[in-house]
DNA sequence: GTGGTCTAGACCACG
DNA sequence: GTGGTCTAGACCACC
């Protein structure tokens, strides 16, 4: 339950937690019924604004994905972690079919698209498919 | 030469005006020596403050891509299509790779992204395959 | 002289508590000289901080409506329920006139309001009109 | 579309300003397409800091009811009147069933109940029934 | 300590 | 001028 903000990108950084706690739930990273850190210490850990933190909490509450009890911080929601799974699906759907429809729609060749998304998978793929049981 | 901006996106409306007109030049779709739209012609296609597309046409220019014909115009500079081209594909590498990384970050096995790749590829693709040469 | 208290709602939860058992003084619920739950007993009965009974407590002594016996804990005022029962009328014509006064400065129909009050009183009596007598 | 806020209440400002837009949209005081006061327009007239204001805006643009579109303010939803009616119903109905139950529960007969609704409702309305066309 | 609300004032992109 | 985001710091009710 570990992540950076980035302070400069275009993605707002109350939304960027948003992401990163749906996320963690999603990979089962933070479970059902557990907190998330508090308003102000998520702020320090991530060196932003206690208001901004409470922002993106506040939004991760009204979406029904954390809940809170007066006094004793949000906890993670019992059906979070299937919505959460559902949310990433779509997102990660949602971000490549718009890299490839704006590819396409400049007339990249499908081929050369394929070609590249191998290229970048093998890059960033630990690799250890081969290496099975030799990790010594 | 015909785009469409996303007035209510995260990308500055005056970045994707950069963007697609880059493109533009990248598939050759404007070429050495033509010239771009006027600015209030390209405001008015557009929908948008005549400002922000001369902020757009300012940083094409600072950038080498478009030059001024004292009376005539912006026009696309002699090596615009080269630089554009090496562009384009970095863009959609960058693209490409962000969006890897962070699902791979979040423990989305890479057989999982592939299909839902070629799934959004096939989906995607004009598939004019079976009509060549009869598009007349 | 059981009640329920929300612990996520707008009115404070110390209010929430002199409010109830100012009620259950009114109905008759406690009599004068009864004791009240000790704070200890009564916060964990509606899961709450101890503090917070506390302080309702507190409140309805200077308020008059109990009084404290040295060891034997807090005990229910002789003019009580007299008390109780003017503010209880004053209680209720408050709040019901907080909702006429919106809902008429907003032009809802007060033949509309009417009919509105009239279904919503019958959905909520328990309606043992027929078994009189019978509940021995 | 003028509306006073409680800034003492036990309501929180931004949700006052969330309900009492709502309410106007409702009674047709806005009607679709028409702009709502700006952020710094609003907090003026409401004597309240511009940020509550965009918090309520924020609000009711996640809901649906307005809309925006960068740099020319918040604009009432083409479905919004029609939201709205019937959020007002379910809004008044909720507050008056609250007061209900409550005063059911502690056992105030429902004929005091209905006999102080009559009183009330008569004090508060402008009675003007019987004077249809003497206006003059 | 916790979250929730509010104020005050800043910068940005856009019209 | 507009909304959108962010920072800084305050007070409140509750644990």
């Amino acid at each position: 339950m570990f992540f950076e903000i980035d302070i400069n990108g275009l993605v707002p950084v109350y939304e960027q937690i948003i992401i990163q706690i749906k996320l963690a739930i999603a990979t089962g990273s933070i479970r059902a019924g557990e907190r998330i850190p508090s308003v102000r210490e998520q702020a320090r850990r991530l060196a932003v604004n206690p208001n901004t933190v409470a922002r993106a909490y506040r939004e991760l509450q009204q979406e029904g994905m954390v809940y809170s009890n007066r006094g004793t911080g949000l906890a993670v929601a019992d059906d979070a972690a299937a919505l959460c799974q559902q949310w990433r699906l779509k997102y990660f759907r949602d971000r490549l079919a718009s890299v490839l429809e704006d590819a396409l729609a400049c007339q990249l060749p499908s081929s050369e698209l394929t070609e590249l998304f191998q290229t970048l998978l093998e890059q960033k793929t630990p690799h250890n498919d081969h290496n099975k049981g030799e990790t010594k």
